[in-house]
DNA sequence: TTGATACATCAAAATATTTTGATGTATAAT
DNA sequence: ATTATACATCAAAATATTTTGATGTATCAA
């Protein structure tokens, strides 16, 4: 039988795909993404993973957070699509994905570029 | 006794100089626009306000959200510094602050830009 | 093959967010 | 003055998220 972790991959995989499909995020993927910045812990995380790779145990010395506190936080951002894992041996290494960023990126770019300053007057 | 509406106004404008200090986002300001962005209903409202301006009765309209839970939803907005607002006799209208866009926009970006792709090996 | 490590997952408890319905305040029209 | 409209706010209820502590599974080393 494969690996725990196989499970895993797929499910990223495929979250990834849906991310993807039709090259524009849909509502509930933003929405997905967005709850994924949203926790304070979360943005930690996510800052350590800006210097490369971590493990859970990495980032278990860098912030004191409870291990299945970690896994908690890191399976809401998996599935989101914002990172991705790997595993090696013993440890499974998380990192951002860099395209699902591009694609936030992406979305507010959009806000900014296409939002209208026109004016409203009831009555 | 100025309208009850100013208080509103001079919280968002110290929302919005705390968001600016330094011209760089914190992280508990991050972690604010990003809830903001979290729910379903608030990217509705934000859809709505890439048009431009729109006061609460258009939201009513347009979502057939109740008023209360619209004011509530504005409310995290506001206090996030992701919209504005302008009174204009009984109405206020609403309008996304393209400044605070275009700072998660470059938050976002240094995501993208600096992160790094170096791999870790435990042990 | 046993024990230790790395991590996921689960269920219950703790906590936070959201919704609802009622009430309050300012503005404007009659 | 009175009434209607637009919106904010409040407290309670409903719902969702997060934390904790315990347990489970895979991997590796002795």
């Amino acid at each position: 039988m494969k690996s725990f972790l196989f499970k895993l991959y797929l499910r990223e995989f495929i979250t990834l795909k849906l991310l993807k499909e039709s090259s524009k995020l849909k509502k509930e993927n933003i929405s997905k993404l967005m709850v994924s910045f949203s926790d304070p812990f979360r943005l930690e995380i996510i800052d350590l993973m800006m210097d490369g790779e971590v493990c859970v145990c990495d980032i278990m010395k860098l912030t004191k957070l409870s291990q299945s506190r970690i896994s908690y936080h890191i399976k809401i951002l998996r599935e989101a699509g914002l990172i991705a894992d790997r595993q090696e041996g013993r440890w499974v290494y998380y990192s951002l994905n860099k395209e699902s960023l591009f694609l936030i990126k992406e979305w507010i770019t959009s806000l900014t570029d296409y939002s209208s300053n026109r004016k409203r007057y009831c009555e």
